[in-house]
RNA sequence: UGGGGUGUCGCCAAGCGGUAAGGCACUGGGUUUUGAUCUCAGCAUGCGUAGGUUCGAAUCCUGCCACCCCAGCCA
């Protein structure tokens, strides 16, 4: 895969898969996997690992599993199993063949288990959970022994067996493999390999009661595949070595080796699959895919793209840094990648009536706008004129005194050039009686079309308008950042604190222009002037528009 | 605290002993029927810090400091 245009020029894990390819370390072939466990959804950071799995497979020609690490039955869900499918093939990547699941393997993992104690390397331990953690110790003090660490082979060896079988409680006993209870990494304080589980498992059901842990799944899934490079985040350094461990006392049919990078953070957002759940589930957003969480499926909904996803991924560094990336960094992918590729259209979200007294009322002229100011193999749309439009409040002011650098819109007396259309000049407002502004007055100048007036009339800008009798009402939503501050939880009690309570507003009663209302959900625009929008996934219908705002445009205007 | 990591511009980041790439952000100029796009220019005598080695150090050595991770029968 060729480097996106920003991407850093190189990172470590690229290195060692071309030494490692150059020295024949795994014969010819390179195979990675994304792991997701499907207890939520996806999010930014998840996209990221998705560009660097299935990005570095690709670009020496292997392949990338997806393998679904459910060995907690607790926490996992087949909703999320097909969520996150969904959001990796959005994304545009294609897993080699088949999905693959941990749960696949338990008869193996049982085996190795069972291998393990006959090797006099693994024990079935009594020790309450707290107990557990009293005998691990601490950072300066070693552990001590479990009372049950010396059990003999066919004492472990029936133990296990009673404990597949249902016999004992939840917590009563787990499986602990035989290492090292005074190793300063605590992961090698005798770790657990299997806990009793007595919940139903979405992949195999009531077949098992104990599931494997982490650790003793992890290096054999990727083992068992033939994963050459097994790539994961920062906090799983300290496992290394237990990752190890497993591939060297365990008959494994091959030696993967893993490598850590650093996770994406970004700021004014949150990361984590907790967080995000919880503020699912506490009503905060309106699900998964609510516009304003950083899910892959809430960003599609917004209207981000995925080819600006992965090019912000693609310029993020594969390092051992935990740094914070800027939202900045994201939204300018965002506009690059939309500015390239969404058509133009026009949406007026405040309408202000402008009635042209010099066009013959009923008539509707049918001008023609191009789909894109640069790319002209874009296209063109109908664009219909009428005696009577809207303009956005926001256009227009009746304080002559105001400076045409400083208000390029337009001005009572002033001209302004409609986009697309004719230069206008605003004769008169109409208030009601609250001394509310209802209505403008205004010329057309005759021959504005594609051509400039005479100096005199020189528009003061160009602003955005839509038809009022051939436009479509549509619904806006605008979205504003879902937290206040850019590290939510830093500073308060909790991340909820920090949540904006305005991050929605649903604009009503916008008009939009009978092209864009005819398109497909999920359509991209820039409205201009505006920024860009995306025809709801889910609601929207040409005859009642439904419009997400997914970013507004740059503004370097002088406030 | 024991172990594992990391420290280069406001943010991300390349660099791996030969004299600080690039992107974002920001600032200023030009073009423009989007205050958009595009375009031009500016933006670290400095690489956590203190010493040392060297003709030469962000790069090597030593000490110190800061931050992150682990101490779940989560992943």
């Amino acid at each position: 895969m060729a480097d996106a245009p920003n991407s850093p020029t190189n990172n470590f894990i690229r290195k060692i898969i071309a030494d490692d390819l150059a020295a024949n370390a795994h014969g010819t072939k390179v195979l990675t996997r994304f792991p997701p466990e499907p207890n939520g959804y996806l999010h930014i950071g998840h996209a990221k690992s998705i560009c660097v799995n299935f990005g570095l497979a690709e670009e020496f020609g292997g392949q990338c599993n997806l393998r679904f690490d459910d060995t907690n039955p607790e926490k996992e869900e087949q909703e999320y199993i097909d969520a996150i499918k969904s959001d990796v093939q959005w994304l545009g990547f294609q897993w080699a063949d088949e999905v693959k699941f941990a749960s696949n393997y338990f008869p193996q993992f049982y085996a190795w288990a069972i291998h393990l104690i006959e090797q006099g390397k693994a024990y079935v331990c009594d020790l309450s959970a707290e107990q557990a953690s009293e005998y691990r110790g601490w950072a300066t003090e070693p552990g001590k022994p479990s009372p049950y660490r010396e059990r003999t082979v066919e004492e472990n060896v029936d133990l296990l067996t009673r404990m597949k079988a249902g016999e004992f409680d939840e917590g009563s006993c787990v499986l602990r493999a035989k290492i090292d209870m005074a190793s300063p990494n605590m992961n090698l304080r005798d770790p657990i390999l299997y806990r009793i589980r007595k919940e139903t498992h979405h992949q195999t059901g009531d077949e098992w009661c104990i599931y494997p842990s982490y650790d003793f799944a992890h290096g054999q899934e990727d083992a068992i595949e033939g994963v050459t490079h097994s790539i994961c985040t920062l906090e799983f350094q300290d496992h290394r070595p237990l990752y190890e461990w497993f591939t060297e006392n365990l008959p494994v049919p091959s030696t993967p080796k893993q490598y850590e990078f650093g996770r994406l953070s970004i700021n004014y957002t949150v990361t984590s699959k907790r967080k995000l759940k919880q503020l699912v589930d506490e009503g905060y957003v309106n699900g998964w895919d609510d516009p304003r969480m950083p899910t892959i499926s809430g960003m599609r909904r917004r209207g981000y793209s995925a080819q600006a996803l992965r090019n912000f991924c693609d310029g993020l560094a594969v390092a051992k840094t935990d740094g914070t990336v800027d939202i900045a960094q994201l939204e300018f992918e965002i506009r690059n990648d939309l500015n390239d590729n969404a058509a133009r259209a026009m949406c007026v979200l405040n309408p202000l009536k402008v009635v042209i007294s010099n066009f013959p009322e009923g008539e509707v002229k049918t001008l023609t706008a191009a789909l894109h100011p640069n790319k002209e193999e874009m296209g063109t749309r109908e664009l219909p004129f009428t005696k009577e439009l809207y303009i956005d409040k926001a256009d227009y002011s009746e304080d002559t005194t105001l400076g045409r650098k400083k208000f390029k819109r337009l001005v009572l007396g002033d001209h302004v050039r409609l986009r697309g259309a004719y230069v206008i000049k605003a004769d008169e407002t109409i208030k009601d009686e609250n001394g509310e502004i209802i209505e403008i007055r205004a010329t057309l100048v005759e021959g504005t079309i594609g051509a400039n007036p005479p100096p005199e009339q020189k528009p003061r800008g160009v602003i955005h308008w839509v038809s009022a009798t051939e436009s479509v009402a549509a619904t806006v939503r605008v979205y504003e950042r879902l937290f206040n501050v850019e590290n939510p939880g830093k500073d308060s009690e909790s991340f909820l604190h920090d949540v904006n309570k305005v991050s929605l507003s649903v604009v009503e009663n916008c008009f939009v222009e009978p092209a864009a209302a005819a398109c497909a959900p999920e359509t991209r625009f820039q409205f201009e002037r505006e920024g860009y929008f995306v025809a709801d996934k889910i609601e929207h219908t040409s005859e009642k528009p439904v419009f997400n705002k997914t970013i507004g445009l740059r503004d370097s205007s002088k406030k």
